[in-house]
DNA sequence: TATGAATGAGACTTCATTCAT
DNA sequence: TATGAATGAAGTCTCATTCAT
């Protein structure tokens, strides 16, 4: 099993009280790595807001880096439970388009804090842990792609397979810069408008 | 007075020497900071590679953020002066601002790890630094609002001044993308290939 | 609130494991203060004749100078129980005088290194501590000023107030004199005679 | 010969440079000793305040502790050449004492910050150079030594001669006093008062 | 399971002193 | 004689991780 749960080696054995303790550890990393970045927070601290001792916390992770992962999987879960759970695509893929767009801006935007956490920590795990979250990051793209591809099945959108992933790569990246832009962005942009603007360019660019 | 030379206390008096110094450190350091990142990259690692002592790379800084700023200082500077002088800028619009996004996308390439680099450690900087690197940003996009701009006015875009500022932060973005989502794009596209698919893109969406 | 125990943070838990801890500490720095001095006793040094790791000693210590102030609260608080316990003053101020006076020289002596410490070294606190250290030596001061002051309403001492003050300040030096001027002192005269004679100075100063 | 001038070793080879030098150097030193204490004063701020180069500074010592020594023995100096020059003592003894302590206590006075540096840093020289000032100290105090003396011969003075020296360091330590506990007395007392009750005093012990 | 004191390697930084020019 | 860049050892402090209780 590649399953994020089980990749990281406790020493506890109740299964149940692991994803409790490990989804309480992230609720408590997660705040301090947004605010001070990962290689600035201590152990220490985390565990501090954790409400538990040194040696608990590690009883749930081997090490720093676990924590890490554990924050980023559950980022990227979040974004892509939510975008998942807002698909229903019985419209045209035009309208399926702008509504995926609409909400996976919309979600980037409610955890714009972590979604800039994930963009630049990322590289701060270890190889495998990063493909994993990469892999995850995949799965997502795949989703604006194939609404793409049914749009070109179905003549509404007018370019070919190799533009279509691309075009898919982009929306991904227009979503996560409404985070990792908004000094320059966010200023002089309301996230409405700003979803606004970038459907328009979107859709015009695969007509 | 806000030269990035500047900006940086040095111990040593001969203003020539702390130049060709700090672009040895800045190549010292560069290929340590691609390899490992910043905060895995020790001063005693950067030191050696710079060919000189602890104390004599502490006489042309004062601490070790220093050694990021003017790496990323330098990397700006690369992509900003490169861009600049390949800018002729003659044609219409819609040719210059395709001559501009190959350039650019062109130059990125070549520095990818340094782009790279460039777009995950910025953070890492103290605010001031920071903003000094975003502003240098700024600049860089105005570039290409100002051809979109010229665009409008002649008549070949057909987009409104505040989707204007957005396609260019796009365009900037997009050609980041190159760098910082490679293990996505690079296995199935080439670089001249990808330039060919993301201009059609864009001037789709511009007209 | 202003009590020594805590002016000084620590990571430790335990309050009474902080207080063994950190008399330990005293007990280890003050030898290695004396004998070389404060800025030359590394922390090294330190923890070792601690027995602790350098790691274990920064958990009772934020910084190097919380070991100086720990190690001149500890000197002064001894000068001064002592000093207080030995006190009765059931007799005449001239008979009370010569008791403290016998006193302090006499606990002065057995601990003359520490004093010499403290004397020399006060001054590389900063600001907040050496203000706290000062205050505390006031209180000293006044213990003799107030013995001084009683002899002047039992008409047996025939200065004034402002002489008082000054003729305690005196009693206080002359005390700690016997520590650092003992190159100069402790050759020609024992302590016994040490006292005798300054006792005999000082009264005949006061009547 | 034990000269001082001698006792540190130069490259230079013209005496009188050398004098002038480091006359310039003391002068240079003692400022930022005073301000900063020694330890926490560098080589490097020494040779920008002296206005030379750290090479041509090293020219004239051979180390940092050479330089305290120079600064200790010109502070001793001053203060033994002003006190001996103002001493005429063709009055007796009572009146020889007073002015001796008042011109004593003035010097100390004018010099205050210099007598302070003294005080505390000379435990930071070398036995050798520590014992030089000590020697130096030790003529002072025998100045007051000998006008009491003087006055027991004279019957002026009711004390025996083990008292006289102990009566004349008080003196010494007396007037290191008004520096060193600056922050006790200097709010309650001018120096003239100080003065006053302090000559009291010490005339009323000596009667 | 849980605690938290202890470890110890290693991080960044400073600075007295030297020496090629 | 003068310069100041360079040395490198040593300093203080941090922190991920362990383990006795």
């Amino acid at each position: 099993m590649n399953d994020s749960k089980t990749r990281i080696a406790s020493n506890i054995k109740d299964k149940d009280l692991i994803n409790v303790r490990r989804q309480e550890l992230v609720n408590a990393a997660v705040e301090l790595f947004v605010k001070k970045g990962f290689h600035k927070t201590t152990v220490r601290e985390i565990a501090k807001e954790f409400g538990m001792s040194m040696g608990a916390l590690y009883d749930y992770i081997r090490t720093k880096e676990d924590i890490l992962f554990l924050v980023c999987d559950h980022i990227h879960k979040s974004v892509s439970e939510k975008l998942q759970g807002s698909l229903v695509g019985n419209k045209d893929a035009r309208e399926n388009l702008k509504n995926a767009i609409r909400d996976y801006f919309t979600i980037i935007d409610e955890i714009q804090d972590y979604s800039l956490l994930l963009y630049q920590e990322t590289k701060s795990l270890n190889r495998t842990d990063r493909n994993y979250i990469l892999s995850a990051e995949k799965e997502l793209v795949a989703i604006f792609e194939d609404i793409i591809t049914h749009g070109i099945r179905e003549k509404i959108f007018k370019i070919d397979r190799n533009t279509a992933k691309i075009a898919a790569e982009n929306i991904m990246v227009q979503g996560q810069m409404w985070a990792f832009r908004r000094w320059a962005i966010q200023k002089n942009y309301s996230l409405k408008n700003y979803i606004k603007i970038q459907t328009e360019l979107i859709l015009k660019s695969l007509t």
